[in-house]
DNA sequence: AAAACTAACGCAAACGGTTGCGGGAACGTT
DNA sequence: AACGTTCCCGCAACCGTTTGCGTTAGTTTT
């Protein structure tokens, strides 16, 4: 582990010349010839010369690093999101600084204090279930850019990246009322879940273009939906008197569960009751019968997210304009749905 | 977006107090008197206080800050591995900075300067797949502390955190014999595959213990276990004269895509061909019959290799015995290998 | 030939925090 | 009363890079 740092300081005694020139000359200054800007760069080429980042960061304030903060990394949809912000960070020149909340609003604080203090130059975050105090949130909305995506809320003004989640719930909907589906039951996550909650809007409006009327026994929510919890809420549906002919539920893994259930009791899907997801996950091609579900593009989000991250920083100006940008997604129609007409 | 930064300057004002004492009085320095210490720590509370971390980093020449570098962030061990080095690190003082080389080995040279440059304190990583030109490496690990886990290479002298999958295959492959199998083939990547290669040496071990002889047809490799991959790789098996009566897959993916071209052509799983893969993955319990396979602790393995950097980040002496810790994994039997015994 | 300009470079301060050294005051010791 | 200690604290240098301003020498203008 040796030492050795290469410095300005350095390659000036090495050529004969002050700091301040070494360093105009690789930055490009018009002030300095071009025999010494050649004669700088070729010197720095062959010593491998690497700036002092901190010292760089400590005199510029900036630093170019992007902080990212979501509740969970293993998520699959995260997961495809962070792969994109990272190589469209770095295709930047920005690096990434990825910290996981764990769904804890404590912890979640923390991280975004630590990430100001650390001089990120902006912030991207998917909130957690319960982010209630958006205090902190404004407090680092007020000294860096911030971008919200996927988990967002309302209430903060900021420039947020999501999916047309009511849209594509009603698409979904539609499809299952399109197959001849008229008691449509929703797995879904409690009021304060701001993507569920519009995806409960278009479930409603649905229902309601098509004259459905709406039966709150057919309305399950929890607070995490788990593939176990998938499981529980199916055995409470089908346990009902008047069983649902279709299960939309907000996630995929969800879906998954009620499949599982449905195939134990020897229900047919889709013919006795269907599915339908929401994320398009691996594992939604694996099960059987393959899940329909709606495919949110991770990697336009995440692409879109850094595109006007990185616009806020550069440029102040479009700092004062938070809009939301909506995605388009895709409701990919798979077995679970796939009455054959006779 | 305010600015307003408190230093320790001005702190040093309000209380009248030089730099120098309100540092130290932060800083617990048994030199300040604890009324100072108390009022300086007062203020700095109330003042919401926060270290320019640049300054600090610039002056120390220490950053708490761990540079990760893995070759798919997606994939689900890399991600599980990648939640536990978040948590640990951020409970020891560290931030994480990760990139994703996907697999290529340019963009990993590259991000291994990089973080080089940005001054992280040491580096975890995990190869790509054709890792050839260990140079870089080598110059990083000659200027600061660097871990490999799970893809690794024994041509790098440096601390690495494996699973024992030579064990685990010869485990697996025994599992296998046990249930009467005899001609087993196996699904493997090239030689350069450090991983596959001690899979595939357990795989050999455990046939030449029960005198199996090796069957050079049933063994398959590939560059890229995918799920694609696996049901090629199938479809090639099954159309042999002599089909095998098991398949150990290097990859939960691959044995994923055996499985579902096994149903296709309606060969009873595990009666006439038995399935085993390697991960314990999400799918693997989705997939029906659900998949016997080898649960490798990515939360173990993160922790291991966090506890090990930090502990030569910290002390230097540790720095020159470079171990490898192989952690171990277990055997998880399900349908796929579940034999009714009569 | 004096004045004005320009090109090319150096000096030195600044960023914020840390730290070796030194010094004043208060106290205790002979 | 003179000296030695101890306790607290301030001074100033330092880390590597950037940058405003000044300087020198050479060139052009009048």
């Amino acid at each position: 582990m040796k030492k050795e740092v290469i410095t300005l300081k350095k390659m000036g005694q090495l050529l004969n010349l002050s700091t301040s020139t070494v360093s105009r000359a690789l930055n490009n200054h018009p002030d300095i010839s071009l025999n010494t800007t050649k004669s700088v760069k070729d010197l720095a080429q062959k010593l491998n010369y690497m700036p002092n980042i901190f010292a760089k960061g400590f005199r510029q304030h900036k630093t170019n690093i992007i902080g990212v903060i979501v509740p969970n990394i293993t998520s699959y949809l995260t997961s495809t999101i962070l792969k994109e912000v990272l190589l469209q960070s770095e295709s930047k020149g920005y690096r990434v600084i990825i910290s996981e909340s764990n769904n804890d609003i404590i912890k979640e604080k923390e991280m975004l204090l630590t990430m100001l203090q650390f001089g990120v130059d902006g912030i991207l975050m998917s909130l957690t279930k319960n982010t209630i105090n958006i205090e902190p949130i404004l407090y680092a909305l007020n000294q860096k850019p911030l971008i919200l995506f996927d988990k967002v809320s309302n209430k903060i003004p900021c420039t947020q990246i999501i999916i047309n989640g009511e849209e594509a719930a009603f698409n979904a909907v539609e499809h299952l009322i399109n197959i001849g589906k008229k008691r449509i039951a929703i797995l879904k996550e409690f009021e304060y879940s701001y993507n569920s909650e519009r995806r409960f809007q278009g479930y409603l409006r649905a229902l309601k273009t098509y004259n459905i009327s709406v039966d709150e026994k057919l309305i399950l929510s929890t607070d995490d939906l788990s593939l176990q919890k998938g499981r529980i809420l199916t055995r409470q549906l089908i346990s009902l008197k008047e069983k649902p002919d279709a299960i939309f539920s907000i996630t995929d893994n969800a879906a998954i569960g009620a499949i599982q259930v449905l195939k134990s009791f020897n229900i047919k899907i889709p013919e006795e009751i269907a599915v339908i997801g929401f994320s398009n996950s691996l594992s939604s091609t694996i099960i059987e019968p393959k899940l329909t579900t709606i495919d949110q593009p991770g990697n336009r989000i995440g692409e879109i997210a850094v595109d006007y991250l990185i616009k806020e920083i550069e440029d102040p100006k479009n700092y004062l304009s938070s809009k939301t940008i909506e995605i388009k997604t895709n409701l990919i129609i798979r077995e679970s749905t796939l009455i054959s007409m006779q």
